[in-house]
RNA sequence: GCCCGGAUGGUGGAAUUGGUAGACACGUCAGACUUAAAAUCUGAUGACCUCACGGUCGUGCGGGUUCAAGUCCCGCUCCGGGUACCA
């Protein structure tokens, strides 16, 4: 039988679609497996081969658990709000709702053809209206909600105003910003007065007006508006990312970019911080990412301090070692911190503030690179909170506004980079570590005692960080503090192509618009105004499709919101009345298999934990974590090919050849390569400057190119879409080879060298299947068969999946290695085993075999253990550990039976050569070692 | 700098709990079939020494534990990813 595959696959593809095979319903009874992808955003290029590769790895769990009898969900759907498809509509005026219809079409077309068993009719597209009204939704509710810290949830808006009508903010303790009542404009507040701290009653409460509660308000929602410093690009009128700005410079034009305070809308993620640590226990993640997650959340525990000035104002510092504070010598400023003015003398003012615009011009990450210890001294100094010591104030990059209070006490002694500073800056470096001479090197032992610490001398770290608490809050000049690296979300875009706000503005007070879809309203360009405002301030009141208030918010929401919640959706992807109806979500629930790569890492995993949290919290959905067992899958890289141009000529070698010449190595099209080998006369038809190249062959008269492993991309001429390959192959090939090529975890070259070898392989698995009878199955075709049923299945539970493939070819050419031609009843179990690696050719060889239905749905084979045992075992019997010779026995002989044989053989005595035998390890059915 | 991965033949990789290192596949070489080619099939293929029998070395490097180490421990090197000098 000759595998024609294209015929195959297309046939069962109609077959499998004419009676929706992979359309699922909530079944009553059946037990449910939720298998999710990656959210894919449909870029113009298309899918390349390392699109599918956790694809397919899931799609073979997937069917694999359906074999199993589960109620599979493996649903898939498009990100498909994003910048590319904005930036093409500004280059083109098309609408990117246009571009991104292309370009989902053509993904799921290429998806189509790899035969992948998605319930299709769930598709869901974040920039569909009837999905992203659900966005809004959510928005909507996280605008309407605050955090209380006492509970550890969130709850309703109502709930916080009921208590402050009662008790003013007395009784309740909402998640919020350090001294939260910095944020309000005061102006508001006129009875106020700069001595307010934050405390109101509730009669207070009851003499605010609608204004003065919004604003009060606002600071406890957890979708709040606040003023957030962004990078700015006046010329491009837009913020820009971190990695946008080089050299305080936009990356695209070379424009300049400032720091500019914005008001936007924020995520108040930070009231999770302890939730997303605490919530990693359970899930069933690599301990890298978990680790991750840790980091970037980033708990730690300490103390606040503070350190009183000349001018009223303390400086607050947050320090994980309060036990060290007799050692403070110094203290070190974020260039951006507040109070640098203050603190800074006249005489130093000039050298400060050339210091901070130098700082000013780095990027985040070039002032975290940088390796020598810079600052400068502000002239100004602070009081220590217990000694009354004057302490002078540095500023210095390495010191982040960001993170804690932007403001650290140094302690040389017992600090790595303190000790540094102060070295270079000749300060003190107090000793207060005994036997430590610190003034040589910097002390990390936590069991050092203390000296010089007046209370806490004789302590470790230890015993004297709460006893160093306690002295400062008695004086009130600390508390314990847990500090977390985690900072709110920025949730406002200036763009156009992403979800419109369902907020209005009226006296500037945001207004929410429950129950209305906001569609974006047509423009008349993408780009910002001329005042800077984002695209969607362009439209025009009746451009709305509702308009509100006195105006609309016409910022966008960013990419993260709609992928926070799709999991969701594809439960319930057509509901009108509500996100996901609850029997749904309790139906499917929590995803149990999620293939993704691990650079959403610190990104979509964590905001999408953050937005499952809260809708559990307000009883949206009945779990708190999305996804409870995810694989990272590697990236795959592309493999490029050479070829040696002779320089200054139209002549090129091959690559044996190329030390010969003085050459320049330049990128061809892996399309014209094979096995190395080029297609000399594809080559001069694929560029007109290579119509008259001549070619230096090698010896076999070819022309052999060199190659190297790079990412892939355009420039390279190295993609590889899964597409010419499938037309080649066919699907069944290219999904069985992408898991055939290594772990899934595991980065790897793409290189279709190999690609043959697999194809073979199904190939050979058809002529077997072609050549078989109608027979009974014979004993040595079942222990074949038993074996890799054993193998196969356990190997999938671990998620082994290229193993799986070695283990199905070393069957076939098992099975094909038999003198007479197998049964057919052997060969259907085996092609169930196939099915999920290579669904279309499987269900062609069940139709053959005479298979019931279709095999995608057949009960997956068990493994008889009396295949399994067999009678003997051939030890290797090794001396000291080098393997000799071999010894068949039988497998139930007893240990002491086996050990005097192998002391007694022959071989054993030659290798001996009249030398004691020491000791005789026998290990049952494995090996026998002698130790002479 | 810090954190997390990784390193096994010419290549991708296998070795699941410390127990025969190199399964499976590619590539290469040789052979069969063929007028020839393709396809297919068979065999060889870690390195070195040896006509052979056989032996020595061998999982990035240096040590260690063990009857036995790719696997465990200590110290390095190089590569990849993440990143925030996190006080």
């Amino acid at each position: 039988m000759d595998y024609d595959f294209l015929r195959i696959e297309k046939e069962w593809q109609e077959a499998w679609n004419k009676d929706s095979k992979y359309k699922v319903d909530e079944v009553e009874g059946k037990p449910k497996f939720y298998v999710l992808d990656m959210f894919p955003y449909p870029s113009g290029a298309g899918l390349h081969v390392g699109h599918p590769l956790g694809y397919i790895a899931s799609d073979v769990v997937a069917r694999y658990k359906r074999h199993k009898g589960f109620n599979v969900l493996h649903p898939m759907g498009f990100d498909s709000f994003g910048l590319p498809a904005e930036q093409y509509a500004i280059q083109t005026g098309q609408h990117p709702a246009v571009t991104t219809e292309a370009n989902t079409d053509r993904y799921r077309d290429q998806m189509q053809k790899i035969g992948f068993s998605f319930d299709w009719s769930r598709e869901v597209m974040t920039s569909d209206p009837s999905y992203y009204k659900w966005t809004q939704w959510i928005f909507g509710r996280l605008f309407e909600s605050w955090f209380d810290r006492d509970a550890g949830k969130a709850k309703p808006l109502n709930e916080l105003i009921k208590a402050f009508d009662a008790n003013g903010n007395f009784s309740v303790n909402p998640a919020c910003d350090d001294n939260w009542w910095e944020g309000l404009d005061m102006e508001l507040f006129p009875h106020f007065g700069s001595h307010f701290a934050g405390t109101f009653t509730a009669t207070d409460w009851g003499s605010f007006n609608d204004a003065q509660k919004n604003a009060i308000l606002m600071q406890f929602r957890l979708a709040y508006l606040a003023d957030s410093e962004v990078n700015w690009c006046p010329e491009l009128g837009t913020v820009l990312a971190n990695d946008e700005v080089k050299d305080g410079l936009s990356e695209r034009g070379g424009h300049p970019v400032e720091k500019k305070k914005m008001r936007q809308w924020m995520m108040r993620i930070t009231a999770y911080a302890e939730r997303l640590i605490s919530g990693l226990d359970d899930l069933n993640w690599t301990d890298s990412i978990k680790e991750a997650q840790k980091n970037w959340v980033g708990r730690s525990e300490g103390a606040i301090v503070r350190f009183k000035t000349s001018f009223g104002k303390d400086v607050e510092v947050f320090t994980t070692r309060p036990d060290t504070i007799y050692g403070v010598s110094f203290m070190v400023l974020a260039p951006e911190h507040e109070l640098v003015g203050a603190l800074t003398s006249d005489e130093n003012r000039s050298a400060v503030d050339e210091y901070i615009a130098a700082a000013k011009r780095k990027s985040e990450r070039e002032r975290q690179g940088e390796k020598e210890v810079t600052g400068v001294a502000l002239g100004g100094s602070v009081l220590h909170p217990l000694t009354g010591a004057e302490i002078p104030v540095y500023i210095a990059e390495y010191v982040l506004a960001g993170y804690g209070t932007g403001a650290i006490m140094a302690v040389p002694a017992g600090d790595e980079r303190d000790w540094k500073f102060a070295k270079h800056f000749g300060l003190d470096i107090p000793a207060i570590f005994e036997g430590v001479d610190t003034d040589e090197e910097v002390c990390v032992d936590d069991k050092a005692k203390l000296i010089a610490s007046a209370d806490l001398n004789g302590l470790t770290k230890k015993e004297a960080i709460p006893a160093a608490i306690e002295i400062l809050e008695t004086c009130g000049q600390g508390e314990k503090r847990v500090n977390y690296r985690l900072r709110d979300a920025v949730f406002s875009r200036q763009r156009y192509w992403g979800e419109p706000f369902p907020i209005c503005y009226v006296d500037d007070i945001p207004q929410l618009i429950e129950d209305e879809l906001i569609s974006l309203p047509s423009v008349d360009a993408y780009l910002p105004t001329k005042d800077g405002e984002p695209p969607l301030a362009r439209a025009a009141k009746d451009d709305w499709p509702v308009f509100k208030g006195d105006r609309m918010e016409t910022n966008t929401m960013p990419g993260w919101a709609g992928s926070s919640w799709y999991f969701l959706r594809y439960m319930d992807p057509h509901n009108t009345e509500s996100f996901c109806d609850r029997s749904k979500s309790d139906y499917w629930g929590q995803v149990d298999l999620y293939v993704g790569g691990a650079e959403h890492t610190t990104g979509h995993l964590l905001y999408s934990r953050f937005w499952t949290k809260f809708l559990c919290d307000l009883g949206f959905i009945g779990f708190d974590e999305p996804f409870k067992t995810m694989i990272n899958q590697g990236m795959i890289l592309g493999r490029s090919s050479f070829v040696y141009r002779v320089q200054g000529t139209s002549q090129f070698v091959t690559y044996e050849k190329r030390k010969e010449h003085k050459t320049q190595r330049l990128h061809v099209d892996i399309n014209l390569v094979e096995n190395d080998k080029l297609d000399i006369e594809g080559f001069k038809a694929w560029r007109e400057e290579y119509a008259d190249a001549e070619f230096i062959l090698g010896d076999d008269g070819t022309f052999t190119c060199g190659h190297e492993v790079e990412k892939m991309s355009k420039s390279k001429y190295n993609v590889q879409t899964p597409d010419e390959l499938v037309e080649k192959y066919g699907a069944d090939t290219l999904r069985c080879y992408e898991m055939f090529l290594g772990p899934l975890t595991q980065s790897k070259p793409w290189d279709t060298q190999g690609i043959s070898g697999v194809h073979n392989f199904l190939r050979k698995t058809a002529r077997l299947v072609s050549a078989s009878e109608e027979k009974e199955a014979r004993v040595e075709e079942l222990r074949i068969v038993h074996k890799t049923i054993d193998k196969v299945s356990s190997d999938l539970e671990r998620h082994a999946f290229n193993t799986v493939v070695s283990a199905m070819m070393i069957a076939v050419n098992e099975l094909g290695g038999l003198k007479e031609p197998c049964s057919k009843a052997a060969l259907k179990d085996l092609v169930i085993l196939l099915s999920p690696y290579a669904p279309h050719l499987a269900e062609e060889l069940w139709n053959v075999l005479g298979g019931e239905e279709f095999v995608i749905e057949a009960v997956w084979p068990k493994a008889n253990s009396q295949y399994l045992v067999s009678e003997k075992v051939i030890y290797p019997v090794s001396f000291n550990g080098k393997v000799r010779f071999k010894l068949t026995l039988p497998a139930d002989m007893p240990a002491d039976e086996v050990e005097k044989i192998a002391r007694e053989d022959e071989n054993t005595l030659k290798q001996m050569d009249g030398r004691e035998i020491r000791k005789v390890i026998v290990v049952l059915g494995r090996i026998i070692n002698i130790v002479g």
